[in-house]
DNA sequence: ATAGAATTTGAACGGCTGGTCAAAAATTCA
DNA sequence: TGAATTTTTGACCAGCCGTTCAAATTCTAT
């Protein structure tokens, strides 16, 4: 059912190799559908081998999730604190995120389709985790407003959902190769969330 | 770990009631992580019961999806055939597709996250009818460049991947009760992707 | 009431799961 | 080389999974 990956004796047996197996296996099957053996054959090895490196399948889980947030986190901080005006800031972390959707999108996959089977203290943290990423989007957008570059009536928290909606639905679709770029398509959702469709506007 | 839903006597089991209960636990744990007897639970019977009713896990999956596509389906078809303008057009699409997401959110979520789930012909379908749907939105703004209401320089699969994303994103962060309504909410997206953040433009 | 149909039960099944572990193999380094 | 260490093997376990089915129950209509 699983086909093995081309890496059979390629690469030693890590963490990092199995965490990034699992992640293709996850975002392909499901984190429920994915048993150890099928990770076990992807990386040309046996189930008990995994354990040498992982205490069990979650944290394999639990490890992909923290790759995302470390990979995600501090970029966006340093645009949201940087002195540049608002519309650019929104553009940049438009393109920020949207480049983490699209170059690591099986583990964007499994981060916002997995989470439901994080146990315990670390799914909260996540969670929490999260929204504040979510928040930095909701600051850029209140500050927007408040120097009078985004209009009045937007409300910072729909306008969020909507632009990290747009952003992460990217990994769904997005394959290398394409069309276009990510930078581009970053470009073509900054474009749409600052201007609109519409060639004029009566506001 | 699977409390009872409330349902227990009140309803009559029939594939209606184990889909919609099916549709709740597989939102929220995940198809591979739901049991049979996790359902049968839910609804105050014993997993055999089901069978009686449904003729094995994967059926209840397929009629998730068969719900979503159901109600989906017909009136975006009657919004793009309609003779009304383009904007409006989108604005009516928006909103249709915003209110079943809200609405079904459940339903929402199993059909975007569980397709993996389904095997053979059935899967292939779903993709078709789900390409065919995101073809209406591609159509409408189509249409709206072409009548010089939408810019030129619009991607229309960009755009419809912009939009459905952020439309789609609603099911993982609406809940009923809230600040706004999903018209409002609709209203939002459509003003957002019509005119955009900022208070003027260049173009 | 009672026959007949519709529905539910509860036990049983084979198979697969995540996890464990002593022994074997491979690697490292003096 | 050869001893010490790191890594992998492969067999094993207990438990849960989806599914089946004969028997028991409940419903329906006379």
């Amino acid at each position: 059912m699983v086909e093995k990956l081309a890496e059979k004796g390629k690469v030693r047996l890590s963490q990092q190799t199995i965490v990034a197996a699992a992640a293709e296996l996850f975002a392909r099957n499901g984190f429920g559908a994915t048993s150890l053996d099928d990770m076990a054959t992807a990386l040309g090895v046996t189930k008990g081998a995994l354990y040498y490196h992982v205490k069990n399948k979650e944290e394999i889980l639990r490890l992909i999730f923290l790759q995302v947030l470390t990979i995600a986190e501090e970029p966006l901080r340093q645009i949201v604190e940087s002195k540049i005006d608002p519309a650019e800031k929104l553009a940049q972390a438009i393109s920020h995120h949207t480049a983490v959707a699209a170059d690591r999108s099986p583990q964007m996959i499994v981060f916002y389709r997995e989470q439901v089977h994080l146990t315990g203290p670390f799914s909260r943290e996540i969670s929490h985790r999260k929204k504040t990423y979510e928040s930095y989007f909701e600051q850029i957008i209140e500050e927007g407003i408040a120097a009078g570059q985004f209009r009045a009536e937007v409300d910072p928290k729909i306008a969020t959902f909507g632009i990290l909606g747009m952003c992460n639905w990217l990994s769904q679709w997005y394959k290398p190769g394409g069309t276009y770029t990510p930078t581009q398509i970053a470009q073509f959702f900054s474009q749409l969330v600052e201007g609109g469709l519409l060639v004029s506007r009566t506001s």
